[in-house]
DNA sequence: TTGACATGCTTAATCGTTTAAGCATATGCT
DNA sequence: AGCATATGCTTAAACGATTAAGCATGTCAA
């Protein structure tokens, strides 16, 4: 099929010897190093596609210590909120010449050391990391003492040794609780999941300050999985004590969902006779009847901006420390439209 | 913090220097070569740790031409059904010492071209690849030609130059459609994607061939986006007409969400005035409501299959074509829980 | 004692690229 | 003419690992 089917590879040299040149010579022409006249570099593109060369990157890395190459670590590519993170990397990489590998630590801390380590051999440029619970500061110590570029995405586990970028869930939670308690509700309940990283513990804070604001005392503080079937099993149970919620704010718009579809085993509907409030605007929240309110975290920004810090510790690894926060903004739809009040 | 922290690459003359070797002793011990003494194979052990030596994956590679790393090229990241086929793929290859490196084609030809290429630069020991729409079988004879291991993944471009994994698309739609028809319907509309691929054709096939087998025709046969949105509306133009429908045969959950949404709408209830079905069994689909009738097709098993048999190509370049077709399983819930005839 | 073979290493080449240093030749400037 | 500088290349040495070939020893059998 191919011109050229000799299993061989096609090197630098090869082509040097059938222009007539050095390797080195080739090489600059290639790059378009201005010390070679264009008609050679013209030639020597011409024999190079003439023999089908591959530029091989694994080499160049051997010589020149770059490879071009980032690593993502996260707990869950069938997340769809991380795969929207992976791709807003993506957005931003990708023209910058660089592609990812990507990987699943599963949340577990010593496959994520394996992980890292794994990286670190395939000599990647920097990595990105979505930290498993549990993680502690000195693992960043130890990859700033590797000399490796890092940026933490969404879960903050130093201060000291990493960038970080995140959404601001305590922002969005605020505003989604103080909303509540606008539209009358006193009696909130909270469904997340457990404190195990500082995203949960922020969403958490966000709902306590808001209730304080207003001096509320949360109705209940609940965890559980991040599946539907949890929290649909969870709220049934909220419902049948004593006075029990008006309102729910839930962890994230799965959470919700299941929420919603608890309620209406019961017969009580989300919007009409209880206030549900979701979180990340997943593409679900916007197209699902009712409609959820919830807040936008922008999972492709929070990418975006991650795969900018890190190429820019990249470039600058002495750089100072940077934290950037997205902000959120609430969505409000129908599953807490009405007001208690009115 | 680490107890070397020049920022010189330890390597193995360094670690021989050390221990008074030479870097092949020092190479063989550390994998443990037969040739090697047991007690030197310990001290190099301990010296590499002592010193933080760190393999250079990328060194080897050059050498020995085995790079342990496979590139992936889908669509879209940020497709829940793809994230969990990519989990599958990451459960095979994982055990086996290789990581993965993930592409978006965003389904764009001129990209999907430029990515394989920097695949192959980058030096991948072989590929899993979901076409874009519009490849043709040239680029795979094109793979080939390069002696890069490949597999097809979900759509089937060519029988002639590469394995292929897939979901029975076919059987799955069958088997719903069969199953309306079997409650009494008679006039079911397809709603479904654009024929860009075999997983497209497969679906209206599976949908065509189970009318024709009971002497009906479709009452509709109507393409949108792949998106809530569209499908929510498409279905309140279908409704509107003369002899509307009384089923719709959509080509995903994803789809079949949005006729819902569409059709509650207009006052409309799937599962109690029409009939609707969906495909892929999301984690959505199990929990919405009202729950969704709809085939699984098991995103991650497709995954896992498609993994080993690039494991397999890699290991026999030469081993005969293989097509593994993965079943799908119909799952009846309510979105179709009502007979016409009773 | 001798040959055969195993053991435990070393030497040196190799993978494909980049790059510092060097070397002619040409060109411009005064 | 004489000097500086630009142009267009070459040479050779890296980068860090692997591996074929070779070379001392040691051991065992006959």
């Amino acid at each position: 099929m191919s011109p050229k089917s000799s299993s061989k590879r096609i090197t630098l040299s090869l082509i040097a010897k059938e222009v007539g040149l050095s390797s080195a010579a080739v090489s600059m022409a290639l790059r378009g190093h201005h010390r070679v006249s264009k008609a050679t570099q013209k030639k020597v593109a011409e024999v190079a596609t003439r023999l089908g060369y591959v530029y091989d990157r694994n080499a160049a890395r051997l010589r020149t210590g770059q490879s071009n190459t980032i690593g993502i670590i996260i707990s869950d590519i069938s997340n769809p909120f991380f795969a929207e993170l992976v791709a807003g990397v993506d957005d931003i990489i990708d023209p910058a010449g660089k592609i990812s590998i990507l990987i699943n630590s599963r949340d577990d801390q010593q496959r994520q050391l394996q992980l890292l380590n794994r990286l670190r051999e395939q000599g990647v440029d920097g990595i990105i990391i979505c930290p498993a619970p549990g993680t502690d500061e000195q693992l960043f110590a130890q990859i700033n003492s590797w000399g490796m570029p890092c940026v933490q995405m969404l879960r903050r586990v130093t201060d000291l040794y990493c960038d970080y970028v995140s959404a601001d869930y305590h922002q969005g939670m605020s505003l989604l609780s103080e909303h509540l308690i606008n539209l009358g509700h006193r009696r909130i309940a909270y469904i997340g999941s457990h404190l195990e990283h500082s995203a949960a513990k922020q969403r958490l804070s966000g709902f306590l300050d808001a209730l304080k604001k207003h001096d509320l005392k949360p109705a209940a503080i609940e965890c559980c999985d991040l599946t539907r079937r949890a929290s649909r099993n969870l709220i049934k149970s909220l419902i049948k004590r004593p006075e029990p919620p008006t309102a729910a704010v839930c962890y994230s718009d799965i959470i919700a969902f299941g929420v919603i579809s608890g309620l209406h085993d019961l017969g009580i509907e989300a919007g009409r006779d209880f206030a549900v409030t979701g979180f990340d605007n997943s593409d679900e929240a916007q197209q699902a009847w009712p409609p959820l309110t919830t807040a936008a975290s922008h999972a492709r920004e929070i990418g975006k901006e991650t795969a900018k810090l890190l190429l820019r510790r990249i470039a600058e690894p002495e750089a100072v420390l940077e934290k950037t926060i997205i902000p959120t903004e609430i969505i409000i739809r129908s599953t807490c439209g009405f007001s208690l009040t009115s």
